[in-house]
DNA sequence: TATCTTTTAATAATGATTATAAAAACTTAA
DNA sequence: TTAAGTTTTTATAATCATTATTAAAAGATA
């Protein structure tokens, strides 16, 4: 945990920031929370925790600074707010979810599962991608056994 | 075109909803713009055009309507603003769009790319796919063309 | 016609995000 | 070290998309 906050430190001192204490209480709230994708909103309460002088401003710019520095990844589920995750370091840059309509979890799937859709989109449409997102809205398979038990009770 | 209107109007009459003018009206823009991918607020000004009576709050509420009715679909680009497309009448529910990084241009792919990747999601995640939404970001042929030639130049 | 329902317009309210301005913390160079 | 310049922060106001509210209008119904 140390050692990923001490290579987003360089990573900011590359670009001439520096990790100020409410940068840094920002950034472990988010390698506290990796699983989540945790909201401005979310990251600003949790930081308040630690650091209750912050405020949502500077969580804000901190946020739009790490992603701008590709640190966090800004996404967006179309609930009407922005969700802050944590890039896997080295890893490729994918972002395949699984939204569950049911109860609205969000499960995120680290494979690339579309080389061969992207050469076909490359070639046919003369696209040069650069980035994709996928996200697939169904039935998690935790409201597929709860539905499933549901029905063997009645 | 009024074939479309009057399939639209019987959608709307099996639910109990009445095809008003400002309804009529808000259709009627979505029809004659359907390659774009309008906003509420650009619904609502080239609305205001032909009927300069009706509210913003009209407009919202028709394409929600519109949009529970799946009469259109409501899409997000994450550029801060929903977008309404009119669905295709028919035709599969495909959301595979590729958005340019320079101009910001975005086209449309109407095949099923995923009929692969949703079988090996299904299975191996145990997720019930019922709609799904591929966006790429990378750069279109207009823009390569551009810089081809930008460079022939210099 | 009187009444009940649907729809609309106008406007206020909300919620996420961004902009602004003044203060605080750091840096740097004389 | 100190004065000046830069970066960062806080607090707050502003903005923008969207939703809620409320009263009036239009339509349907009995």
């Amino acid at each position: 945990m140390e050692n990923r906050l001490d290579r987003i430190k360089k990573q900011l001192h590359a670009q001439k920031y520096k990790l100020t204490p409410q940068r840094e209480a920002t950034v472990r709230v988010l390698l506290e929370n990796e699983a989540d994708h945790l909201s401005a909103e979310d990251v600003y309460l949790l930081v308040k925790e630690k650091a209750p002088e912050i405020g949502l401003a500077t969580v804000y710019r901190t946020l739009e600074l790490l992603t701008e520095l590709k640190v966090v990844d800004k996404i967006n589920f179309g609930d009407g707010v922005s969700r802050y995750d944590l890039r896997r370091e080295g890893a490729e840059h994918f972002h395949h979810h699984l939204v569950c309509i049911e109860c609205g979890a969000v499960d995120e799937i680290q494979e690339d599962l579309l080389e061969d859709v992207e050469k076909i989109v490359e070639e046919r449409w003369r696209f040069k991608i650069k980035d994709h997102r996928l996200t697939f809205h169904g039935i998690c398979h935790r409201c597929q056994d709860k539905k499933a038990s549901e029905q063997k009770q009645a």
